[in-house]
DNA sequence: CTACATCCTCTAGTGACTAGAGGTGCAAGA
DNA sequence: TCTTGCACCTCTAGTCACTAGAGGATGTAG
C-alpha cells in the first residue's frame, strides 16, 4: 500500500481535490488515513469509490441516489430491485429531457434563422421570446 | 388600468409569487407602484416583461442572457446581433446536451435490460458504474 | 365584526459544488 | 542545512435560481 494523496487521487479519478474533500464531508467516501502531517492518504478501494461516484455523477444521478447505490454495491448479497428502480426512473427523466431539448432546438433554429441581423424591431429572437403564442412548442 | 395584485400576476403569468418577488430583487422585473397598504399593483407591461422572462427560463436562458434580451427589447433600434448571438450560444448548447444525454440513454438502457432483476453481484447497473470501461460510451 | 385568504419583509435553506483566506507539510535543489 | 515553492490543511462564504418558513399587516366576503 503505497500512500496516495490528495491531488494523486484527484489525478486518477478525475474529481477535483476540493469536490474530493466535499464527498468526505457529505458522507459519500470514507474517511481515508492521515500522515503524520494530518494529509490524507487514500488506498485503491478509494479510488474504485471515486470512480464509480464521477461515473454516476456524469450520468446525472443524485447525490441521494449514488449513496443508495454505494449502499447496495456494498452489500451484493441484496436484490437488485432498488438499483434497477433508480436507474429507470433516471431513464425516464433523460428521455423526457431529451424530449423537451429537441422542442428547444426546433425553436432556437427557428429563431436563428428567422434574424435578418438587421435592427431589434425585425428580430425573431425577441419577438419569439415575448409571445408565446409564436412559439411551435407550447407544451414547454 | 386596474389592479393587478402580485397573485393575479402569478396566475396569469405562470410565475409563482416568491418567485415574483425574487426577479423585482435581482433587478430583472421592474418595482411595480404600491397600494395603500404597501401591496404591489401590477400593469399590463409587467405581464408581459414576466411572460418573456418565464418563456426564456423555460428555454433554458440564464438570467444573466435574458437581462441583456430585455435590454436590447427596451432599444428596438439597436442591432439584434446580440440577440442573436446569445440564441445561437444557447443552440449550440443544447445540441451538445442532446448528444450527451442520447449516449446517456443508451446506456441506461443497456443496464437496466441487463439487469435479471437478482442479486446485486449480477447486476449491471451497479456494475456498469463501476466499471466506466465497461461503458458503451466513454467520451463522456 | 370576524374570518380568512392574501399580502408584506426578512432570514435561511436547497444541491453540488467552487473560491479564497490564512496557515502547515514536504521534497528537491543550492 | 536552508530555502523555495508547491501541495496540503481547515474554515467560511459565494454561486445559481429559486423555495420555505416565521411573524406580522392588509383586504374582502359574509
Amino acid at each position: 500500500m503505497k500512500k496516495i494523496t490528495i491531488g494523486e487521487a484527484a489525478r486518477q479519478s478525475g474529481v477535483k481535490v476540493p469536490t474530493i474533500r466535499y464527498y468526505e464531508s457529505i458522507g459519500l467516501l470514507a474517511e481515508p488515513e492521515r500522515s503524520e502531517g494530518n494529509q490524507r492518504s487514500y488506498q485503491q478501494s478509494h479510488l474504485h469509490r471515486l470512480a464509480f461516484i464521477r461515473h454516476a455523477r456524469e450520468l446525472g444521478f443524485e447525490v441521494d441516489s449514488i449513496r443508495t447505490l454505494l449502499a447496495l454495491q456494498d452489500d451484493p448479497h441484496q436484490s437488485c430491485a432498488s438499483a434497477d428502480a433508480i436507474a429507470k426512473a433516471r431513464l425516464i427523466e433523460v428521455e423526457q429531457r431529451i424530449r423537451s431539448l429537441m422542442a428547444l432546438k426546433v425553436e432556437l433554429e427557428m429563431m436563428v434563422k428567422g434574424c435578418g441581423h438587421g435592427r431589434v424591431d425585425q428580430c425573431r429572437v425577441i419577438e419569439v421570446l415575448a409571445d408565446h403564442g409564436e412559439c411551435m412548442h407550447p407544451q414547454h
